[in-house]
DNA sequence: TCGATGACTGATG
DNA sequence: CCATCAGCCATCG
């Protein structure tokens, strides 16, 4: 159908919104899942002004080296912590184990639920 | 155009 | 494991 490009915010959305319950991604990795290489900080930006009626699982992106990306002292870092431990995600001192609840999504998957 | 900024990263000591 | 640092890149004043 004639759709315009999908904008790099709402590709990220998309990504996002993919992250299964109970696993945490990547700034950087979401950016690459998104075909945008190299714009970890734009991930960030995108979450930031993603509308909540999208209802995006944000909490489960965190920074590369597998910890909350905001200062432990913020709203936000006791928040997302929160909702991390709330679908049995470990997290101590802000810190999560990527071994264990890293996504690894499969091509197939990313495939047919990506529109691009 | 320039410099500062940030929910980032990978390399380095 | 922790801290620092240069590189990164869109956005903003």
């Amino acid at each position: 159908m004639n759709q315009t490009q999908l904008s790099p915010m709402a590709k990220i959305w998309h990504v996002v919104a993919l992250i299964p319950e109970g696993h945490v991604s990547s700034y950087g990795k979401i950016a690459d899942l998104a075909g945008l290489p190299g714009r970890a900080r734009y991930v960030s930006r995108a979450l930031k002004m993603a509308p909540d009626a999208l209802q995006l699982p944000w909490h489960r992106v965190i920074n590369s080296q597998g910890k909350i990306a905001f200062p432990e002292t913020s709203p936000h870092f006791i928040e997302q912590m929160q909702k991390l431990r709330s679908e049995a995600i470990e997290v101590n001192r802000g810190r999560v184990k990527l071994s264990k609840y890293e996504w690894q999504p499969d091509l197939a998957t990313l495939v047919f639920a990506l529109p691009f």
